[in-house]
DNA sequence: AATGCTTTGTGATTCAGGTCACAGACACCG
DNA sequence: CGGTGTCTGTGACCTGAATCACAAAGCATT
């Protein structure tokens, strides 16, 4: 059976060359719904997943929040490492979306880290990557209608997605009312079909029509 | 008189240990509004300002346009790097906001910097920070009203604004109309002074309350 | 079956922001 | 001086989204 550490470096191949100093790390495993960083908090480590997914997410005053991405086995975290680069606090907060395997490198690890060529370009590589992501998130938020950006959301999860209305509201930053309406719209005009925790996309290119299409100008 | 690279340098120590390549390089002048680089297009090189100002934002499919941040000497375009890094397209536009002198560092050249762990260090820190703001960015757009956002613009540039509605529109992601209206009602409670291309803050004080207020819950 | 919880569904209402259509103000320039 | 263009001001109107206040399912546990 393969170690924790072997694992990671398939997923993190750009690793392999750090030496031994990664396989004393611990590897945390957490259940679904648990809080590893918070913002406004010091950044305590680099989460590299071995399984699993973390939503980073940014809260609103007011109680509501908007998802900013999603890191899974390979990926890496964006507020994170940029906490880390600075020396500043950590923007957002990390809250596993699911049962979740990582090890957490210390942030001197990933500052030594970062003199490797292979790693440093591994990093800053999904590093831009991230950041054409938000750059997208930004303009969607800022000019995007709520309806498309639900299609969005519902688009590239396979045929269907098991989720609650309320969580779709955080990832989108609204309220759960607004989700629950704008579903039952795409089931009256036959794009989806909706049941508890359900739903399943009847059809796609409907809903990609609704995702890219502009305001009326 | 100093050299453009000298002045470059005084801008950007870690330029320092970078070799005579750097001389080499041709240094732009620009009037403002000059675009440096468009989004979708490849990046042609990584700006280093001299002198001026560059205004990075994004377009709305009707027009409208919303700013990401300014880059101003001694600073560093985090579009520009991210599209470097990943060899991806620029995912915003560039546009001097004032006469502006510059060298635009090649990406090869770019690449080959980063082994150089000041400048590396440099660059990462930066950028760190720009991601920063960048989140906090999205938390505004998605949650804060338009009267904060615009309260928070015209604070911290001193005790008055040169600009023209319609900029700030750009500058918020809104239309100008709505700059108008809300002006007009800071004004009309005491908060600032309009004359034509000209906001003169008179109560630093109440527009930060206007600033910082949520909403009501 | 009764209880209690979470998830959905919906109407009524309010509100911020955007759109349209102008009109006046100011500045520059021949 | 009058003309032309860029700014600014404003009212009427529209609409997407949020809020409030419930009611009805659906599922789980006793």
């Amino acid at each position: 059976m393969p170690s924790a550490t072997d694992t990671l470096c398939q997923h993190y191949p750009a690793l392999s060359g750090l030496g031994p100093a990664l396989h004393k790390l611990p590897t945390l495993a957490v259940p679904a719904g648990t809080v590893l960083f918070d913002e406004g908090a010091a950044c305590t480590g680099f989460p590299l997943l071995i399984d699993g997914e973390v939503r980073v997410c940014r809260q609103a005053p007011n109680g509501r929040e908007l998802e900013l991405y999603r890191v899974q086995p390979g990926e890496l975290c964006l507020v994170s490492s940029s906490a880390l680069f600075a020396g500043q606090a950590l923007s957002a907060r990390g809250v596993s979306s699911a049962p979740t395997t990582l090890v957490m490198l210390p942030p001197d690890a990933f500052r030594a880290a970062l003199a490797d060529a292979v790693f440093r370009d591994f990093v800053l590589g999904l590093f831009a990557e991230r950041m054409a992501d938000l750059s997208a998130l930004i303009e969607s938020v800022a000019f995007a209608r709520l309806d498309s950006r639900l299609a969005t959301a519902l688009l590239g999860h396979g045929p269907q997605r098991h989720t609650t209305h309320q969580a779709l509201a955080d990832e989108l930053g609204t309220v759960r009312e607004m989700v629950t309406r704008l579903l039952k719209r795409f089931e009256r005009d036959g794009l989806v079909a909706l049941s508890r925790e359900c739903i399943s996309v009847l059809d796609a290119a409907g809903l990609r029509a609704v995702a890219t299409r502009t305001s009326p100008d």
